[in-house]
DNA sequence: AATGAATGAGTCTTCATTCAT
DNA sequence: TATGAATGAAGACTCATTCAT
């Protein structure tokens, strides 16, 4: 796992083949194979690490935040949404790319991104149910787009957006938005 | 060109081969290479043509909309950039995954859609300076990030929201938020 | 076709192999993927061109066999299943070899060779029913595997004995054997 | 060796691997290795005790059958030909198919067939020469090649026929035939 | 003596690209 | 200018065999 994570990291995707990363992480072919049945595997395997790492922060979080306030409940969301992406740039970059062959997995890493997207909305919708929107399927569709997006193209061509302070403010500004009822 | 939008449309990302290409294209693959250089030429070709017609189409309605309010503006700007996926999306869908292995073409593409939003943003930020916001780099690429970031997610899992009046709005109201200035 | 025959002549079926076959018939690899869609076409086209012919030869005899007599039809039968054997023994032997992996080829050539020997029987039934026996799925069954068995043997370990008059002789008397009614 | 036996009984060909013979067996890769110097030993081992067995019993039989009919006689030795397959058929045809890529061992298989036919045979030839005919190399090697052959097509495409008392009676006669002088 | 993780040569197959006709 | 047969580098994956522990 840690060396795939190296060969995507100094290689980028186009050399993630699996004679190169066994290569690159020092051991050969056939043991890769000991580990992962697939090259697929081995990209799934990250990126479900990946997921659950986040999932466990997410509900974590949200199990000890009783008496947070919307704002920081907000600030949270973003700041869970962006974490994964803040180290290993290039390795998430790498990933992403990488991601765009298995039609499976890009699913599930946004359903899985969907699905926390959801919690945060109804866990607001729930402490002040006139401030914030009931969430929808569009709603959070639409939010979950956005945000991922933003923070996609900002890890693709701006990865030190993905630092800035005024960078997450936009952020935080933005999901405000999205979850604030409507007049 | 076109033989290439009906090899995506039909088999996907899967059979899109020189060869495939070109036999549907009814021409030979020496033909083909008479008039591309590489098969990326092909993609960077398909590409450059929808963002001039998008370019051309943006600056003309821009260069006639002297009399638009701002929401006019605001919607058509949404539309404009939901419009290349409206038609054949399985052809754009499959272009986006083509894409992700050219770094140079998706930064190409990044970079159109960036100045598009500057442009409109500045029209914006002219024409009611207290209202709107000045656009900066942060702004822009933020917004640009998200609104097509939705759209790509959208165009991936749920084509149906692309024509969806609900669906525009949220986007409609997402780019206002953005643009609209902090008080 | 004729270089894989070649390939094997020479390197028998160990070399059997997609990138020897291409190497040594003169050609590259992605040339033979013009022609065969999988190495196993390959074997497979090679079995049915011999079956194909063996067919054509048996059948055009018994076509125009009408005033042969018993022992002249027992004769030809042999003879007939002889005949592929008789040339090109080690392309013969390697392709039994390379048979053995593909158990859908080798229930193929199996069903082929029934058939024949079907054939020939109910003719011999057909001529002289008190003479012959009434050919059965057992009679044909055992025959065949009797008959094929002995010269798959001779093939591999004796292929001189193919040519042997005396041997032939021996093919012969086992034939009249089977196909005579039992008193 | 069971563990082997077990293998190609449940997987066939197809998983006749050293790992899978090994943990089949219950122990290690490197101990099958302390054991056997080569994946091809293995196949060896089996069949050489299964020749041992045959030989043992045949020579047993004929040891102590003295006053054995002829009749008796054939019909036993057609029964000692037949016993190995008549149990496990499935490991003796995978046995089979994998031989046949191991030339020395087919070899050794029918050279030790052709040895039992040819004390048979002699046998029979003492005891009534005038009846039986003087084994020869062609004889036995025809006779060999025939029975044995029959015997393989009925294991692979009609086990039950093994077993099956017409069948038997066909062989029985089959043998007859090739053993009784010519007049 | 036993273990099993590690090895890597070798297998099939794909597909962008070239070039003689 | 058009053709398409030919090319071959490169990729995913298998499995007999070794050797440090």
């Amino acid at each position: 796992m840690e060396a795939t994570a190296q060969v995507l990291e100094r290689s980028g995707d186009a050399d993630f083949t699996t004679n190169h990363i066994a290569r690159r992480a020092g051991f050969s072919i056939g043991t890769l194979y000991r580990y992962f049945p697939h090259k697929k595997a081995i990209l799934k395997e990250m990126v479900e690490a990946a997921l659950r790492k986040q999932d466990a922060r997410i509900r974590g979080w949200l199990a000890q935040s009783d008496g947070a306030t919307a704002e920081e409940l907000i600030e949270h969301m973003v700041q869970h949404m962006l974490e994964p992406f803040l180290s290993r740039s290039r390795v998430r970059k790498s990933m992403l790319m990488s991601l765009m062959h298995e039609s499976e997995l890009i699913a599930r890493v946004n359903a899985a991104h969907l699905e926390f997207i959801r919690l945060f909305h109804a866990r607001l919708a729930e402490m002040d149910p006139l401030r914030f929107r009931k969430p929808t399927d569009l709603t959070c569709h639409t939010l979950a787009g956005a945000l991922l997006g933003s923070i996609r193209t900002s890890l693709i061509f701006n990865p030190s957006y993905l630092q800035d302070a005024d960078y997450q403010k936009e952020l935080v500004a933005m999901v405000t938005h999205f979850v604030t009822a409507r007049r």
